[in-house]
DNA sequence: TTTCAGGTGGTGC
DNA sequence: GCACCACCTGAA
C-alpha cells in the first residue's frame, strides 16, 4: 500500500497549479491517469492512499511519480528564508509536488498550451485522449483514456487533430510528431543531457519555444532548476521583485535570483499569484 | 461584438 | 539579435 504524506502534499495543490491537466474530483476524490494506469488518492488519517484502479502501477513509479525522492522539507526552508514573498508563496503552496510526468504527453501538452487559456487546454487534452488514446477502464460512469502514444499520433492528419480547443496548434502538434518519427529523436536522451543542452534539443522542435521547453524540462525531465517564463510569471516579476518589462530582463533576474531551487520557487509564486489577483 | 488567453514562428530591421 | 504581429477558438 501506498501512501503519500500530507505534510508537504495535498492533490488539490498539486493538480491545480498547472503542471497536470489529467486530474479530475470524481465524487470528491481526485483521479487521474499516469501512463496507463488509473490511479486515485484516497484520504488518510496522515496522508493520502493511492490505489491504483487500472493496470498496476509499482511503488516505486508511483513514488517517482509524486517526487518522493526530493526532500521539501528542505527546499520550503530554503526557499521561504529567501524573501518574504517566497515564505508566503510556500506556505500557501505547501501541498505542491513537482509531479515526474511522462515527456511525449508534456511535450504535446504544452505545445497546446501556447496562447490558450486553461479550460481550453483542458479540453484539448482531454478529447485527443478520448479520441486517439487507448480507452483504459470507466469509473463512475467516467470514461478514461491513456494519452496517445507517438505512433497513435503519428497517424492523423493535421484535421484529425483539430479538436476542441486546440485550433492551430493543430498543426504544431502534427509538424513536431513528424520530427520526431523522420529523424528518430530519442526522447529519453534529455534525461543525459543537462539543462542547457536538453533546452536547444526541445527547441529544435515544432511548436516549442523557452517557455514550453522549461515546462517539459521540469515537469518531466526532472531538471528543477528550469523556470518557465509565461505571463503571470512576468506579471509577479513585475509586481513582486520590479523586475523591468523586457524578455532579457526577466531572464537575467530569474538566472540570478533564483538558483536550483527555480523550478520549486516558480511553481510556489505562480501559484500563490493566480490565488491572489483578481 | 469584442476581447482575452500560461507563446511561437515568421518577418523586417 | 530583437521587436513586432498573425494566429484557432471558446467563453465572458
Amino acid at each position: 500500500m501506498m501512501i503519500i504524506s500530507s505534510e508537504y502534499f495535498n492533490p488539490k495543490d498539486t493538480f491545480e497549479c498547472g503542471q497536470s491537466f489529467r486530474w479530475k474530483p470524481i465524487d470528491g476524490l481526485y483521479v487521474g491517469v499516469v501512463r496507463r494506469s488509473v490511479l486515485m488518492l484516497e484520504p488518510r488519517p496522515d496522508g493520502y492512499e493511492v490505489k491504483v484502479l487500472g493496470e498496476p502501477l509499482s511503488d516505486d513509479e508511483i513514488g517517482a511519480y509524486f517526487d518522493e525522492g526530493s526532500d521539501y522539507k528542505s527546499i520550503i526552508e530554503y526557499l521561504s528564508m529567501k524573501d518574504s514573498w517566497l515564505d508566503k508563496a510556500t506556505a500557501f503552496g505547501k501541498g505542491i509536488r513537482l509531479l515526474n510526468q511522462d515527456p511525449f504527453e508534456m511535450l504535446i501538452t504544452f505545445i497546446i498550451s501556447s496562447n490558450n487559456n486553461i479550460p481550453k487546454i483542458k479540453m484539448a487534452v482531454e478529447a485527443l485522449s478520448e479520441q486517439f488514446g487507448d480507452y483504459l477502464m470507466t469509473y463512475k460512469g467516467v470514461k478514461m483514456f491513456a494519452f496517445p502514444t507517438l505512433e497513435q499520433l503519428k497517424a492523423c492528419t493535421v484535421t484529425d487533430l483539430n479538436v476542441k480547443g486546440m485550433g492551430y496548434r493543430a498543426r504544431y502538434i502534427a509538424n513536431a510528431v513528424r520530427q520526431i518519427d523522420e529523424n528518430h529523436l530519442d526522447l529519453n536522451l534529455p534525461f543525459e543531457l543537462g539543462y542547457e543542452d536538453s533546452k536547444m534539443w526541445l527547441k529544435q522542435l515544432y511548436g516549442i519555444g523557452d517557455k514550453v521547453a522549461d515546462c517539459v524540462l521540469l515537469f518531466s525531465y526532472r531538471k528543477k532548476n528550469a523556470f518557465p517564463i509565461d505571463t503571470w510569471v512576468k506579471k509577479m516579476l513585475r509586481e513582486l521583485y520590479g523586475v523591468e518589462d523586457r524578455q532579457k530582463a526577466y531572464e537575467a533576474f530569474v538566472d540570478d535570483y533564483f538558483d536550483h531551487y527555480g523550478g520549486y520557487a516558480q511553481q510556489y509564486l505562480f501559484y500563490y499569484m493566480r490565488n491572489h489577483t483578481s
